[in-house]
RNA sequence: UGGCGAGUGGUGUAGUGGUAGCACAGAGGACUUUGAAUCCUUUAGCCCAGGUUCGAAUCCCGGCUCGCCAGCCA
């Protein structure tokens, strides 16, 4: 990734980075990975995971490795390993040649539990799951010592070779750690390592018919690979002394395991088990629909991998679990949106405005920045002619206090064009506007009175002749609620979807450089929002997602109004 | 009612014994050919109670609140 934008970052997990570099604790390397199970797709809250441990080796020189944690073939799919190396290349990590399976290490995990029970600290357990669950215990209960426990050395050896060598059916047998059924953390009371499992595994086929557990797997994973820095959410902060034990007792290379609290966003949830039925159900389209927070999802809304990093980076690290207030997210997209945006004029919901003074078949074309924030994107030309579109917000019979659009005998500014003074409107028989009529005055051409005179509002507008049709997609958040997994009673969280988290506009009129617009594309409608052209567009219809809106001082009022 | 972790403005974070700072959000204003952007001003905070200290957000002690943990999931 690029870091010119890079600040200098501090938090708790730096700290102790830059105190083990003082004492030399792993020869100054800072190697990291980011550890995802292919059985989903990555969310914005593992961008911010990624980011925390990928930009940390970055900083420190390490390398940083993608390894699919893939040691339980019943949940996992090729799809989600291309679709999550997709999503981390498209957040903009170089990957190079670093991605790795935690499966290509299974016979290195086998020769290790063999040097375990050799140790005499594992041992094969022929009880039932039920009997496992019921002998652990509970909180304030000690677990029971499994009948299998004072096994043999030999004779667990053999077991696990036979287990390996599939003589045993599915579940029959287990291989555990020997710690402590008494331990106060339930994760040490004799955790196991091995399950049989006959299943095609992904990556490896049919192999194997054990496959390992978590616990068991994941520090031998980051000590072959060389991590030195094992960063993961703070759930995991009670399986640490296992995930310590495990190495110890082999005195493998040893990493450290840093736990950091978990990241959420107001008005979402990531949740796969919340979000999947919503997918089934049809209120969302796909796992990519633009209302999601998926990074597709965010992706076809129109995020930009730098808006993300610039949230990442700034929303901070902590061992809280906390939620963030998305408009700090949306904040973080305008300010790399309003960077590159070019500007463009289209009309949502179109108003006709005749200027009945202009020459009925003349038509101008005056120049229109194309991102005043960036001059080096130029100008381009936009057509004018007599009769043109407007917002049908920007136009009120009896205005309200402080709107300062156009309304009966007031005079605006066109964009780029010229003012326009407000004549009359045209209605039908129900009683609606269905024209609005002006004057112009030609000494403003370009958009400056020659007296000095000002106006109170300029106004976005396409001619009507040259107007391309498209449709736009409003977004909104897809929950009403800040927390909608904080659910009443007898209610749940699909109380709080939001019904009205999308808006179909059909006929909206673009500027005619919007023709040659291609998916993916991102454009600042002026007074609007950012849009994207969605790839459900094709040659003949355009379709936009609004990313987000521009910050709105109007409508602001208008609510303290009500 | 066991273990582990966390509590700083509305939200997120800095501060590690010496004037509680930053960002977002909110409010007000300047500027403006986007009611955008930009700029300025401003409201608002150390979970509670003891103790140590000249001095505590910071150290000690007790309490409270929240989160996680009893998968052959990760």
């Amino acid at each position: 990734m690029d870091d010119t934008s890079a600040k200098k970052q501090e938090d708790f997990i730096r700290d102790i980075v830059r105190q083990e570099i003082e004492t030399n604790r792993f020869g100054g390397k800072v190697n990291t990975r980011f550890p995802p199970e292919p059985n989903g797709l990555l969310h914005i809250g593992h961008a911010k995971a990624i980011w925390i441990s990928f930009a940390l080796a970055e900083e420190y020189g390490g390398y940083h490795n993608l390894r699919f944690d893939d040691t339980n073939p019943l949940t996992e799919k090729q799809e989600f390993v291309d679709a999550i190396i997709k999503d981390i290349r498209w957040l903009g990590w170089d990957l190079k040649e670093r991605i790795f399976f935690a499966s290509d290490y299974f016979e290195q995990m086998y020769e290790y539990a063999v040097q375990l029970i050799k140790k005499g600290k594992a041992y094969v357990d022929d009880s039932t799951a039920e009997e496992i669950s019921k002998n652990r215990g509970n909180f304030t209960t000690p677990g029971k010592l499994s009948p299998y426990r004072e096994r043999s050395v030999e004779e667990n050896l053999d077991l696990f070779k036979r287990m390996r060598d599939g003589e045993f059916p599915d579940g029959s047998r287990v291989l555990r750690a020997k710690i402590d059924m008494a331990a106060s953390n339930m994760n040490m009371r004799d955790p196991l390592m091995y399950r049989i499992q006959r299943a095609t595994h992904l990556h490896v086929g049919d192999k194997w018919c054990i496959y390992p557990m978590y616990d068991w797997a994941h520090g031998l994973e980051d000590s072959i690979e060389g991590v030195t820095y094992s960063l993961c959410s703070l759930e995991f902060k009670d399986h640490r002394p296992l995930y310590d034990w495990f190495l110890d007792a082999l005195g493998i290379f040893h990493p450290q395991q840093i736990e950091f609290g978990r990241y959420s966003l107001t008005y979402t949830v990531v949740s796969k088990r919340v979000l999947g039925p919503l997918v089934d159900a049809g209120v969302v389209n796909g796992w990519d629909d633009p209302r999601m927070p998926t990074l597709s999802g965010l992706r076809r809304r129109g995020y930009t991998p730098e808006a993300l990093k610039l949230y990442c980076e700034s929303s901070g690290v902590s061992e809280a679990n906390t939620i963030i207030d998305i408009n700090f997210l949306e904040h973080c997209l305008r300010e790399d949106l309003n960077k590159r945006a070019p500007r463009v004029m289209v009309v949502l919901r179109p108003l006709k405005l005749v200027i009945d003074n202009y020459p009925e078949d003349q038509v101008e074309e005056f120049n229109a920045v194309n991102n005043p924030e960036d001059p080096a994107a130029g100008t381009r030309k936009v057509p004018f002619s007599k009769v043109l579109y407007i917002e049908q917000e920007d136009f009120q019979e009896v205005p309200p206090p402080k709107y300062y659009r156009l309304a009966p005998g007031r005079e605006v500014r066109l964009r780029y064009a010229y003012f326009i003074t407000c004549t009359g409107v045209k209605k039908n028989e129900k009683g609606e506007i269905t024209e609005v009529h002006c004057t112009y005055d030609p000494a403003t051409k370009g958009g400056d009175a020659p007296d000095g005179r000002k106006v109170q509002s300029t106004m976005h507008w396409v001619s009507a002749k040259h107007a391309v049709e498209a449709d736009a997609r409003l977004y909104d958040h897809l929950f009403t609620k800040e927390n909608p997994m904080d659910v009443e009673e007898g209610g749940d969280y699909k109380d709080y979807l939001n019904p009205h988290s999308l808006e179909v506009i059909k006929s909206c009129k673009v500027e005619p450089s919007l023709a040659k617009a291609q998916p993916g594309g991102l454009y600042q409608f002026e007074r609007l929002g950012y849009f994207c052209v969605d790839p459900d567009s094709s040659a003949n219809k355009l379709v936009f997602n609004r990313t987000i809106s521009l910050r709105d001082t109007w409508a602001k009022i208008q609510k303290q109004q009500k």
